[in-house]
DNA sequence: AGCACGCCGACT
DNA sequence: GTCGGCGTGCTC
C-alpha cells in the first residue's frame, strides 16, 4: 500500500496555504518523516519547490490519480520536530497568518550551515631533526617555514587558521614542509561553535544563600515539580528582590531530573555580566542564541539542544523553539516586556505561546516581572496562575526615596530649566560626594499627541480616553474610532496659550547637564549611541567604571545592570508615555517609572530618585514613586474594565492596506458589515486610519473588536479571513490581524 | 507565488 | 493572419 505525505508548500500565500498530498516514493520511505523537508513538483509546469512533511497517512483523499511523487528530501535543511509543528498549528491558530509562515517560526535555522572541518598542523620529525630542519631553514633565510617550525617545536600541535593568520606562513609553505616530513595536517571534526569564550577560573559556580522568601517561592515550584505537577508561576519580585537567584534554584532541580531550560529574556537585557552568571553556575551546559549570531553559529545551538550537549538555552522570543527533547521549565524573564510580542506576521506573543508549548510538552513555565503585564497579573489573580511573591530586596537594602516635582509648579515660579530645582540641588550634591547619577528621559509616545504646556494635559478622544494625533491637515484625530477635531489655538482645559508637541531629545539634555554643571563627565546612551556594535555595552561598562558622573539616556538605561554607585535618579519628564495613542498608556509609564527608580541604591549607599511631572496626581506616577504595584493594579484593572480592554476584554486589531484609498476604505466598511452582520452582539470600533496611514503608499484602515471570549474573536478571523480569500474584491486588498495588541496601529 | 490558459490590440 | 499584453485561475 503506497504512502501519502501531507505537506505543506513553501509559499506564504493564503490560496495555497493547505497541505497537499504526495506520493512516497518506496526509496524514500525511511526518510520521509513528519518536519522534514522535501522537494516536490507543484503547480502548472511541474516546477520543483520545497515543502514540510506534517503528516503521513496510508490513505489518499485527493483524486489518485493526480497525485504526483516526492522528488527527494532536502538535506540541507534541518527537520523539525513533530512537537513544534503542533506548536506552529496553535500559532497559526491563535494569531493568523499561513501555516507556512508559522512553520518558518518555530523553525530557527533554514539551511545547514556548512561546517568547516578544523585542521591542525602537528609536528612529525623527530625532536632533533626538527632543530636540524630549523637551523638549515634559518641559515637559508627560509623566514617563513624558520617561523612556523619554531612555532611547532614550541607548541607541538597549531591549528592551521593560526598560522596563515597571525604567523603569516601561506600553505605552500605549509605543504612543501609536510613532504619534507617535518608536520603532518590533522583533521578534527569541528567541535560547535561555543558562542561565549572560555569562563575564566574565578568565582566558578558561587551559590548564593536564597533568603526565606526566596527559598519558599523556588520551594514551592520544586514540590510541584517532583509531585509531577505542571503550572504556569508568575514570580512577582519587586526590583532588586533577586529573581535571578530563584530562576538558577529552578533551573538546577530541573536540570537534575533530566530535563531542558529555556530561559527568554528581552535583546536589551541579554548582557555580558547576565550571561557569565548563568555560565558560572552551569559551565557549558548553557548556551545562548541572540539576532546578532551567524546562522551556522545558530545552527549549531539548536543541535546542540536536540544532542542534550546542553540543558539551558537564554535568548530572546526566538529561543522558545529550540529542539530540547524533553522540555521541563519555560522561563520568561521580565515578562511584561513588549518585545515579546512579534511584530511580524505571526504576531504571536511569547507568553502565550510558551505556555502552549509548555503544555503540550508537560513543561512548567515562570513568569518573572518587578511590574508584571496587567494580562499575567489577572490571570494570576483568578488563579489560572500561580502568584509567587518576592516583597524584600536582598540584604534588605531600602527603596529608594521617591519624590514627585510638579513641572507646572516649577514653570510658574519662574523656572524654565528642564532641571527642577530639587534635582539641579541633589545633583549638584551627588557631583560633590563623587556619587554617580541617572537622568533619564522619557521618550516612548513621541508621536504627534499635543500637550499643553501650563497644565500638562495631552488633547484625548471623547470615546476612546487615548490621545488624539495631530494630522498634517491640522486636524487631531482618534485613532481607535475616527473621532476627529479640527487643531485647537489654546488648551481646551486651562485656556493656556502654550500648547504643543514635547521635543527634548537626550543630546539637547547632556547639553544643559554641561552649561549647568561644567566640572560633570558625561555619557549619553540612545539609539545613535549604540548603534555601533557593542555600543550598549561599552558604554554601560565605561559607566560602571565611574568614567563618568551622569549617564543621560532613553529607556533603554532603565533595564537590569546594577551600578552600586549610582545614587540618584532623575526622571525628566515622566508623563510622555501616558499620552501613546493606545490604552497601555499608563502601563508602560509605571512599569518604565518602577525600574527606573529601582536603579537607585542597589549598592551600599541608599538612593533618591527625583520624578518630574506634569501630572503629579496621575495614579501611574504616584504608585511608581511609592513603588507598589498594587496600588497601581487595582486603579488600571478597574479602568481596563470600564473601557473594556484587555486583559479584562479581548481585542482583535484587524488593518486593510491597499494602494487605492478607496478600495481600502470600501474594504474595510465590507468587513465591518459582514462582522456586524455574523456578529451583532460584538463591539466594533471604527473603521478608521492606522495612525500612520500610509505606508509605502499603502493605505492602512483599522477595525477593532472587542469581546469577553477569545475564542469567538477566532471565530471572526477565520470567517474574515474566508472572505478574503473567496470574494473576488478582497484579491487585492491586504487584511491582517492582531490579537489583543501589545500598541496601537 | 508562479505558471498556463485565455481573449483583445499593433505588427511581419 | 500572428505575437504578445497581463487578467484569471489552479496547483496534490
Amino acid at each position: 500500500m503506497p504512502t501519502y505525505a501531507n505537506v505543506i508548500i513553501d509559499i506564504s500565500h493564503e490560496k495555497v496555504d493547505k497541505v497537499f498530498q504526495y506520493r512516497v516514493p518506496e526509496q524514500l520511505l525511511d526518510a520521509v518523516t513528519p518536519g522534514v523537508q522535501v522537494n516536490l513538483p507543484f503547480g502548472k509546469g511541474g516546477t520543483i519547490r520545497t515543502g514540510v512533511v506534517v503528516e503521513l497517512t496510508e490513505t489518499p483523499s485527493y483524486e489518485e490519480e493526480k497525485i504526483k511523487e516526492i522528488v527527494s528530501i532536502e538535506e540541507t535543511a534541518v527537520p523539525i520536530e513533530s512537537q513544534l509543528i503542533a506548536l506552529a498549528a496553535w500559532i497559526k491558530r491563535n494569531y493568523g497568518g499561513t501555516m507556512n509562515a508559522a512553520l518558518k517560526t518555530v523553525l530557527p535555522v533554514h539551511k545547514r550551515a556548512q561546517r568547516k572541518e578544523k585542521e591542525i598542523l602537528v609536528l612529525a620529525a623527530l625532536e632533533e631533526d626538527a632543530q636540524i630542519a630549523l637551523a638549515e631553514y634559518e641559515r637559508k633565510h627560509f623566514h617563513a617555514k624558520a617561523r612556523l617550525l619554531k612555532e611547532l617545536l614550541l607548541e607541538g600541535r597549531i591549528p592551521k587558521e593560526f598560522v596563515t593568520g597571525k604567523l603569516h606562513v601561506s600553505a605552500p609553505t605549509i605543504r612543501s614542509l609536510a613532504s619534507a616530513g617535518m608536520l603532518t595536517v590533522e583533521k578534527e571534526r569541528a567541535d560547535y561553535r561555543n558562542p561565549v569564550k572560555h569562563v575564566s577560573g574565578g568565582a566558578r559556580g558561587e551559590r548564593v544563600l536564597l533568603n526565606e522568601e526566596q527559598r519558599a517561592a523556588a520551594d514551592r515550584m520544586i514540590k510541584d515539580f517532583q509531585k509531577g505537577e505542571r503550572h504556569t508561576y508568575l514570580l512577582h519580585g519587586v526590583t532588586g528582590s533577586g529573581k535571578t537567584e530563584v530562576y538558577m534554584a529552578l533551573i538546577e532541580e530541573v536540570v537534575a531530573a533530566g530535563k531542558q531550560v529555556i530561559m527568554m529574556i528581552p535583546e536589551i537585557a541579554l548582557t555580558y555580566q547576565t550571561v557569565m552568571r548563568f555560565y558560572e553556575r552551569f559551565h557549558d551546559r548553557v548556551s545562548i542564541l541572540n539576532s546578532k549570531m551567524p546562522p551556522g553559529e545558530r545552527y549549531d545551538q539548536y543541535l546542540r539542544a536536540k544532542e542534550r550537549e546542553i540543558d539551558i538555552i537564554i535568548g530572546p522570543r526566538s529561543a522558545l523553539f529550540t529542539p530540547f527533547p524533553e522540555l521541563g521549565l519555560i522561563i520568561l524573564d521580565e515578562e511584561h516586556e513588549t518585545s515579546y510580542k512579534s511584530e511580524t506576521i505571526p504576531r504571536y506573543h511569547a507568553r502565550e505561546t510558551a505556555i502552549a508549548r509548555a503544555e503540550m510538552t508537560g513543561a512548567s513555565v515562570v513568569l518573572g516581572s518587578a511590574t508584571p503585564s496587567m494580562e499575567s497579573y489577572y490571570r494570576a489573580k483568578k488563579g489560572d496562575y500561580v502568584l509567587l511573591p518576592l516583597t524584600k530586596r536582598v540584604e534588605e537594602r531600602p527603596l529608594p526615596e521617591c519624590e514627585i516635582i510638579d513641572l507646572r509648579a516649577e514653570l510658574m515660579d519662574g523656572n524654565r530649566s528642564i532641571f527642577s530645582r530639587r534635582l539641579s540641588a541633589l545633583m549638584e550634591e551627588r557631583l560633590k560626594k563623587e556619587e554617580q547619577i541617572m537622568l533619564f528621559l522619557n521618550r516612548r509616545g513621541m508621536s504627534g499627541f499635543v500637550v499643553c504646556r501650563s497644565c500638562g494635559e495631552a488633547i484625548k478622544c471623547p470615546h476612546c480616553d487615548v490621545s488624539l494625533s495631530l494630522h498634517r491637515d491640522q486636524t487631531l484625530r482618534c485613532h481607535y474610532c475616527g473621532h476627529q477635531i479640527p487643531a485647537v489655538k489654546k488648551c481646551p482645559t486651562c485656556g493656556s496659550p502654550y500648547i504643543g508637541g514635547m521635543k527634548a531629545g537626550t543630546e539637547k539634555v547632556e547639553e544643559l547637564v554641561k552649561k549647568q554643571f561644567p566640572q560633570a563627565r558625561t555619557l549619553r546612551m540612545d539609539l545613535d549611541t549604540t548603534r555601533e556594535k557593542d555600543g550598549y555595552e561599552r558604554i554601560l561598562t565605561a559607566f560602571s567604571n565611574c568614567e563618568a558622573d551622569i549617564l543621560i539616556g532613553t529607556q533603554m538605561i532603565v533595564k537590569g545592570h546594577d551600578f552600586p554607585n549610582v545614587t540618584l535618579v532623575g526622571i525628566l519628564a515622566a508623563d510622555l508615555s501616558l499620552n501613546i495613542p493606545d490604552f497601555h498608556g499608563a502601563e508602560r509609564t509605571f512599569d518604565l517609572l518602577t525600574q527606573a527608580a529601582g536603579r537607585a541604591g542597589r549598592g551600599e549607599k541608599s538612593g533618591n530618585v527625583v520624578i518630574q511631572t506634569y501630572h503629579p496626581e496621575h495614579y501611574g506616577i504616584v504608585n511608581a514613586a511609592e513603588q507598589d504595584y498594587d496600588g497601581f493594579y487595582e486603579q488600571e484593572i478597574a479602568y481596563r474594565q470600564i473601557m473594556h480592554y484587555p486583559p479584562v476584554w479581548h481585542m482583535l486589531t484587524i488593518l486593510v492596506s491597499e494602494k487605492d484609498e478607496q478600495a481600502a476604505a470600501e474594504g474595510a466598511d465590507r468587513i465591518a458589515a459582514q462582522i456586524g452582520r455574523e456578529f451583532p452582539k460584538l463591539m466594533l470600533i471604527g473603521p478608521a486610519d492606522a495612525s500612520i496611514a500610509k505606508v509605502n503608499d499603502y493605505y492602512k484602515k483599522v477595525l477593532y473588536l472587542k469581546d469577553q471570549d477569545y475564542e469567538t474573536l477566532i471565530r471572526v478571523k477565520d470567517s474574515v479571513e474566508k472572505t478574503a480569500l473567496e470574494d473576488p474584491f478582497f484579491t487585492r486588498l491586504l487584511v491582517r490581524f492582531d490579537f489583543d495588541p501589545a500598541g496601537g496601529f
